[in-house]
DNA sequence: CGTATATTTGACCAACTGGTCAAAGGAACG
DNA sequence: CGTTCCTTTGACCAGTTGGTCAAATATACG
């Protein structure tokens, strides 16, 4: 059967993925190398090749795994909800995840930067299918008068950028603020932002 | 005389200066390779290596060109100008320079995304500096009751993710809103997100 | 024109790259 | 305990990489 996994091959399999996203988040696909996954994997090269069949098979099950969580909070949003809360409870969704999945995120922003090779379609398909969808509903909410005339897009976008911004240039972010910590003045300011921004 | 420069010399090195921010910026440093920006530039390699001594000393001179046009609008903000206008005037100056020149953002994103290893010094130096005076100049500008308390540099860090956005995610941008020019409905929602954050 | 100087290039190199393979070393299980 | 299957690795390979160099070619300039 092809369920069966030994122990072994499910750690391994798992060392293998946290060190490819720990690379490949840093230095984009064609900057990594199976060398640099290997000695953060603690593995040989032969062996990380016994578990996955290419370095492009290690990046494309990042990303894959990636794709999922970063869809998800989109459809967690309630068209019949509180508009406000709604759409300040996804911001801060985000936010927490650029806290708690900064790898992640850098590897979603290094994939876009070359040109998202590997997921050009699931951009002009799941993601503006789910984008287009939520605009509707966004729309929807203008028309009742529950949140201020906004273009939907570009409040998503703006959404997105100001929440990654804190794991995707967090070098940055660091640099300036030096040891205070970024994400608590983070989440407020942003709440702020979206609840002037939306509030009738 | 080392001011003696062939117009040859000239040609050629922002040729390749030109090529080079065309590979660096979309591979990162690591990623990309002298012969794609031999390639890109329409010069053999060897002759890469005749105007510049390096792959590295390329990808400094493009990092040392970007930063001057990089700090330069946060220095034009004039504390004594009207709040809300010298922030929105700002914002829209660093959308403009998202809209003319993508591939300088997405360079100095992929230096970020990477740990920033060739500017570090300026982050933590020039950068800092002038992010903490202009804070200062906001929360001036905040304790005068000119614009209302918000933090000064969550405030910077949303105006700089915000813009960028639209060179960094171009790819993703375009895929969500297919024809539509982004750039324009982009300038209206910042103008629109911070007149509202910060109008008293 | 001729000569000095600037430019260009083909051939080359050592190190690195993704990937292969056969053989050795372990775990599991009757 | 022996056999089967899973796991690991050293040695290796062809292609790529940043960089060198001497020779060839173009340009400037008196």
């Amino acid at each position: 059967m092809s369920k069966s996994e030994t122990r072994i091959q499910k750690k391994n399999q798992a060392t293998i993925l946290a060190a490819g996203l720990q690379v490949f988040s840093q230095y984009g696909f064609r900057g990594s190398t199976l060398d640099m996954i290997a000695e953060v994997a603690g593995l040989s090269k032969p062996n990380l090749l016994y578990y996955f069949s290419s370095k492009d098979a290690i990046y494309k099950t990042l990303l894959a795994q990636l794709l999922e969580n970063w869809m998800e909070p989109v459809y967690a949003i309630d068209p019949a909800g509180d508009p406000v809360g709604e759409i300040l409870n996804y911001a801060k969704l985000k936010l927490k995840m650029s806290q708690n999945f900064p790898r992640e995120s850098r590897l979603f922003a290094n994939e876009i930067l070359q040109g998202a090779p590997q997921i050009s379609d699931v951009l002009h398909g799941e993601l503006r299918r789910a984008v287009t969808e939520l605009a509707h509903v966004i729309e929807g909410w203008i028309d009742m008068g529950r949140i201020r005339p906004v273009d939907p897009y570009h409040l998503v976008f703006s959404i997105w950028s100001m929440t990654q911004h804190y794991a995707d240039f967090d070098v940055q972010v660091r640099a300036i603020m030096g040891d205070t910590d970024p994400l608590i003045g983070a989440e407020h300011h942003i709440e702020d932002t979206l609840r002037r921004l939306l509030s009738v």
